[in-house]
RNA sequence: GCCCGGGUGGUGAAAUUGGUAGACACGCGAGACUUAAAAUCUCGUCGCCUUUGGGCGGUGCCGGUUCGACCCCGGCCCCGGGCACCA
């Protein structure tokens, strides 16, 4: 840039970085709890510190930025705040690849992406800043958890996890590819570990009736909650055991459970662990299906396969004998872990039948028509047939019916099952929370007690293989039990990140208390009144922010029953078609951008390029036409305008005097406030934003007008287009703002939209005859139908389409549409 | 595989409640200014046909509802996200 260009001309680089000091020099983005302003909390899900800005990054905070922005104009007291969701496994990635100890290098990354978002202009207030990796912060997430197991919603069972066999450790889905670990390219087995579990599904229901409470959650969203939950209502069913322990297994359809012509269980399963034991194939089948990724996506793809144990279990009311089988596709943590299968009436089961020649046994019968059981299943619901004393109960019959025959059986009973899993927190990682929990060999775990929080993780490690360094330092997990003073261990485990991110919205407020985990602060910012993030959090991050919240709430930390009020959910940022990552490289880095083009050019280019929600793939191209707009469609009139008022003068607006092209300017600039409060406030489509403005700009150039008056129109539609833009490019309108009004932008107020400037002489009625277009008429507003339909039949196009045809009918959509049905 | 989305000109997209498909831009083409270029400005730009009035076709594909469908319904194809240890 030009470093001798006079201030008259627009030079990004310089007035980005004017403009950003006086911002850090005012404070003028500091949030206090003692305004008289209602409160705004506007939050976007913080950053995983991976190094380097992208354009995901830049969309996100963009959007959250316009918005917060966009509320402080409309009169709020706005928080935007942001931090570091700074523990995770890339730290690790990096120590083990350059020797480099995570805490330094998530600080260094810390430091860089810090700069990058301050260039960008953000309206953060950095003085509650946070990084969940500081001990300030993760000693009241373990300050928390010893709550929650005090409280019974913490216990510890065995799960499954990758293991790398030559690596001898614990693999992340991601760090299994194709079946192998990363680095050690071993096959991955799955393994038991014992691990902590949050009991979320003690809050499934409400987690789930909740949703029908937040309208201002995008309803794909609350979907998918609700799917993933998963609630539904069924029979826990038990076959008694003919030389083994009875199996037990969940249905949603117990109406055909005279059709179950055999029972599947689990590799994992313990009757076919016992049952390999003695039967060598069987224990290469199940070793086989412990070599998949321990990944639902994984499991469902498999091909199905099965083999029987050997054993069978009793009908609990035919009493016939059905065979048991081992099947890879019975999920171990879903219901028990075994299922009756119905070959007839379950599509999968009847697959896995014909394969393995298993019978197939129809029990439902359609209302009406035929069935084929030898091409598929019938799935539908029907009438019962060979089921005894059920025949010819419908599903609902035969739901109560069978399973009050069960419960009396005491082979049964009724059960609201959940797909919603427990949460597993532990982690074998070094660079996490630790588990503040101490394993004594006469009282068993023991929380850390508060007085001794927070479990430090220490920070001067290296990592001589890729195994956590944790494990092999006693120095650090050698204690004494809290309860009877005895030898005893420490936790190595480290908490699931998404711990972190579960409550840092709520830390924010009192992000530098010391006494407490949270304070009152977190109650006078209540919820988050709008949450913008990634689409690819629309399930777990979510689900578990909402958990902790009920915890938050039933503890008296917080006052709300949810924490996010609204929710804007962002489609991807795609290069080459997929999401940007951290690995994605140079494409989606924002500096050279932002060198050449300033910040608001990168920001405008970014909400100009789709709405919110919409993936798009991301091209470069719009930054440069977006600097060039702000140069020669805003910057550049508005200099030409405060020329002529310098030498001319300026006027108030004579509204009952104006010209016809001046009332047609005044109204498009009302039009245009209009659409841009609407579109920023309600439907969340800046993209349509810039394109109004951009429509209103292209009117002030054809407007040429050298009266005072003109000048005042001019002078209204250009502070519009400013005050409308300013959430997007803020530098250039602080500027701007300050040029045409002699005030702070931050003092400005939205304008009011005059509604009689929108009124309009005349309107446009389009003519059709049967549906297709044939004309237009131009008629006053609020014309009479009749009025209409004549001018309209009179039109030449008209008559020619109509001349001998019979009008069978005239639909009349008034002010807009007239549509002659003929034949 | 299962759950949730998406598919509109050469490109990004707009069309808000079922009512003129392609606003606003990018790119491209033509022109103005210039010795020239850059920058800037003006005009044109869905395809085909045309007597230049206009006509026909067109929103992934096939079918349906409706006076009228990018929009609603049924069936398919392709792309993206999530699937519990990436964050």
């Amino acid at each position: 840039m030009d470093q001798e260009a006079p201030p008259q001309f627009y030079n990004p680089s310089r007035a980005e970085s004017d403009v950003q000091d006086y911002w850090t020099s005012h404070g003028t983005f500091e949030a206090t709890e003692n305004s008289s302003l209602p409160k705004y909390y506007c939050l976007a899900m913080f950053p995983y510190p991976s190094g380097q800005l992208h354009m995901g990054h830049v969309r996100t905070y963009t959007l959250g930025d316009v918005i917060g922005r966009f509320q402080r104009l409309q009169g709020k007291n706005v928080l935007q705040p942001m931090g570091w969701d700074a523990f995770g496994l890339p730290a690790e990635n990096a120590a083990i690849k350059h020797q480099v100890p995570p805490a330094k290098w998530t600080m260094q990354n810390i430091a860089h992406m810090k700069a990058q978002l301050q260039s960008l202009g953000f309206a953060y207030d950095w003085t509650r800043e946070l990084a969940t990796c500081d001990p300030d912060y993760y000693r009241w997430e373990q300050w928390f958890f010893t709550r929650m197991f005090k409280k019974g919603l913490v216990y510890k069972k065995a799960a499954w996890v990758n293991w790398d066999p030559v690596d001898q450790t614990v693999l992340a889905n991601e760090q299994v590819i194709d079946g192998r670990g990363w680095r050690s390219d071993a096959p991955v087995e799955r393994r038991e570990l014992a691990q902590w579990f949050l009991k979320i599904t003690d809050y499934a229901e409400e987690l789930l009736d909740n949703l029908d409470r937040l309208p201002g959650w995008p309803d794909k969203i609350k979907t998918m909650q609700r799917n993933w939950i998963g609630r539904s209502e069924g029979v826990e069913i038990t076959f008694p055991g003919v030389d083994q322990p009875g199996i037990t297994v969940y249905t949603t359809r117990p109406d055909t459970l005279f059709g179950t012509t055999y029972l599947a269980v689990a590799p994992q399963h313990e009757l076919a662990v016992a049952a390999a034991k003695s039967n060598p194939s069987l224990q290469l089948f199940l070793d086989e299906c412990n070599q998949v990724k321990v990944a639902e996506a994984e499991m469902a793809q498999l091909e199905k396969k099965g083999m029987p144990t050997g054993h069978s279990a009793r009908h609990p009311l035919t009493g016939v004998d059905v065979p048991i089988w081992v099947a890879n596709f019975v999920l171990m943590e879903y219901g028990s872990g075994a299922v009756m299968s119905v070959p007839a009436h379950d599509q999968r089961d009847w697959e896995f039948a014909r394969k393995y020649g298993l019978p197939i046994a129809q029990v439902i019968e359609p209302e009406a028509g035929e069935i084929d059981l030898e091409s598929a299943s019938f799935t539908d619901k029907g009438r019962l047939v060979n089921s005894g004393e059920f025949d010819g109960l419908n599903f609902d019959e035969a739901r109560n019916a069978i399973a009050t025959r069960l419960e009396a059986l005491n082979l049964g009973s009724r059960q609201v099952n959940y797909r919603l899993r427990d949460w597993g927190v532990s982690r074998q990682r070094y660079w996490g929370c630790p588990i503040p929990i101490i394993h004594c060999d006469k009282c068993g775990p023991v929380a850390v007690p508060e007085s001794e929080l927070p479990v430090l993780l220490p920070t001067d490690v290296r990592f001589e293989g890729v195994a956590s360094p944790l494990k092999s330092m006693p120095e650090w997990y050698e204690t004494s039990c809290p309860d009877c003073g005895g030898p005893a261990v420490r936790e190595t485990d480290t908490f699931d990140t998404f711990m972190e991110s579960s409550w840092y919205y709520a830390r924010f407020a009192c992000s530098k208390h010391s006494e407490s985990m949270l304070d009152e602060r977190a109650k006078y910012w209540g919820s988050v009144d709008h949450y913008v993030g990634g689409e690819e959090h629309a399930i777990l991050h979510l689900l578990y922010a909402r958990f902790f919240h009920k915890v938050m709430r039933d503890e008296g930390l917080v006052d709300s029953d949810e924490p996010f009020e609204k929710l804007l959910m962002l489609g991807m940022v795609l290069q080459d078609g997929v999401k940007m990552s951290k690995s994605a490289g140079d494409a989606g880095d924002p500096q050279v951008l932002l060198a050449k083009f300033g910040a608001d050019a990168v920001r405008m280019a970014m909400m100009f390029a789709a709405p919110p929600e919409q993936s798009f793939e991301w091209s470069a191209n719009g930054v440069e036409s977006a600097n060039r707009w702000l140069r020669t469609r805003l910057w550049n009139p508005v200099m030409v305008h405060l020329d002529a008022i310098n030498s001319a003068g300026i006027t108030t607006i004579d509204k009952a005097g104006l010209t016809e092209a001046q009332k047609d300017m005044r109204r498009i600039t009302h039009e245009t406030l209009a659409k841009a409060e609407d579109d920023y406030g309600r439907r969340l489509t800046f993209n349509t934003v810039i394109a109004a403005v951009m429509a209103m700009m292209n009117a002030v150039q054809k407007f040429h007008d050298e009266s005072s008056q003109g000048r005042a129109v001019v002078h209204e539609a250009l502070n519009a287009a400013v005050l409308i833009m300013s959430p997007i490019t803020p530098h250039i309108c602080h500027l701007l703002w300050r040029k045409l009004n002699d005030e702070p932008l931050e003092s400005a107020v939205w304008l009011r939209v005059d509604e009689t400037a929108l009124t309009r002489s005349v309107v446009n009625v389009v003519v059709q005859v049967n549906g297709k277009l044939r004309g237009q008429l131009e008629v006053a507003p609020d014309t009479s139908l009749e009025e209409i339909e004549r001018d309209a039949r009179a039109l030449d196009n008209v008559v020619k389409f109509m001349h001998d045809k019979t009008v069978r009918k005239v639909i009349n959509v008034p002010n807009k549409l007239i549509n002659f049905v003929v034949g």
